[in-house]
DNA sequence: CGTTGCATTGAAATCCCTCAAGCGAGGTGG
DNA sequence: CCACCTCGCTTGAGGGATTTCAATGCAACG
């Protein structure tokens, strides 16, 4: 796939003040940014100079192998925060789904702010802990799960985290979700078809679904 | 496997009160206890009443699907913190690969030293953050690798977390490290008898491997 | 010396991947 | 407006990596 690189020094001109809320409760003084589709936000080992929260849109952020091997290590949809890091580097790089609006808040604008503010830091740290949840269950869907409970699985957190008027509006590709979930793209499409066959789910279009099955959208609940 | 509970609350009588430094210059008042060999130190769902840190010995923490398959989220090696919680309870269940000793934190506690001190909820942070950063690079192991690259990734990071005068030893069972990996013990196996026909390890017994490939070691360091 | 638990090994089966082709929507240029 | 291309998605056939099932080995322990 073909993505293009963001510099932010050269972009800062195009920027636009603002306060945001990037977390509960803390406001701090960061400005916003638009990115096109598979635009890169940042690389891997480039310097953490920003945290990010994501307006509108979704991120994806990515770890690669020497030899192509590509992990989608998270979705990000609107409201979340993603680009902290403990260290001076991102250890993964960051790509725009698809078109998206992002707030930049500098790292060390929030460390100031954290300081002296234990509910700050309490609320950076929810933040963090949260992140690492979703880690933790997403573990156990790449290492213990098949293919099939793989996509179900998935559809149900889509359906919950970006619910469409009638069921899930998918915002990437089938190569993104199969990078999501440790598969390949072949076998996300098979079972899409196959659940299509067993009316458990049904597609207007091919990123838009709507279940139909019990379960489903018990688990989406 | 057959797990021995452990109720906090029947023991406290057999505690021995210290000071625990439950992250980098935050000393909290807790105290110790041993815990002996499968013996389960908390479980899914239960409250979060303690924060727990190894002093000696490892702990696994799990999660178990309906259907008894079983992940492993982490082995947590002398030093390491783990028990802590956003919400009330505990989402997956601990238990003790070997005989081991720890130290217990009354959440309420670790709240309270935290409150007005910045520089302790920046330790806490840090804490999770790190264990974060674990989880993203198993999340590319699970997702992307094949089982031979797990389980070379797998003694390399055990070289590098628990180094024996020659070798590694292996605290944990081949069904543990096959949790973990996201395999089968039968796999793992196959695989460790592999390598060593190929001469990238020796065995002195199934549990101390010793590591000869150049690669392996290098990535130990 | 039998039992028990863990580890290894082999053979067969299965799930998922690889390779390859076809399909359909959207865009571009003649 | 239609031919043509591209890109993303789907479908099929075949193969391979890993699992499953089953048996054996081996060390510790009573």
């Amino acid at each position: 796939m073909q993505v293009q690189v963001f510099n932010p020094a050269q972009v800062i001109a195009g920027r636009r003040t603002c306060m945001a809320e990037l977390a509960l409760g803390v406001f701090v003084p960061g400005f916003s940014m638009t990115f096109s589709r598979n635009e890169e936000i940042f690389g891997e080992e480039e310097a953490a100079e920003f945290v990010y929260k994501v307006l509108s849109g979704v991120v994806r952020t990515t770890r690669l192998l020497d030899d192509g091997r590509r992990q989608i290590v998270a979705f990000h949809m609107p409201g979340d925060v993603f680009g902290l890091e403990v260290g001076p580097t991102h250890r993964f790089s960051a790509e725009a789904v698809g078109c998206c609006e992002l707030a930049l808040v500098r790292r060390t604008v929030l460390d100031k702010t954290t300081q002296n503010d234990p509910a700050a830091w309490r609320a950076v740290w929810t933040l963090t802990a949260l992140d690492l949840e979703r880690m933790q269950d997403h573990m156990v869907l790449l290492g213990r799960k098949t293919a099939a409970e793989k996509v179900e699985a998935f559809l149900a957190d889509m359906s919950a985290r970006a619910p469409a008027s009638d069921g899930v509006e998918l915002p990437m590709s089938r190569t993104d979700i199969a990078d999501y979930l440790g598969l390949t793209i072949e076998t996300v499409s098979r079972i899409l078809s196959q659940m299509e066959r067993e009316h458990r789910i049904a597609r207007a279009t091919s990123r838009h679904v709507v279940l139909c099955d019990r379960r489903l959208l018990q688990a989406a609940a």
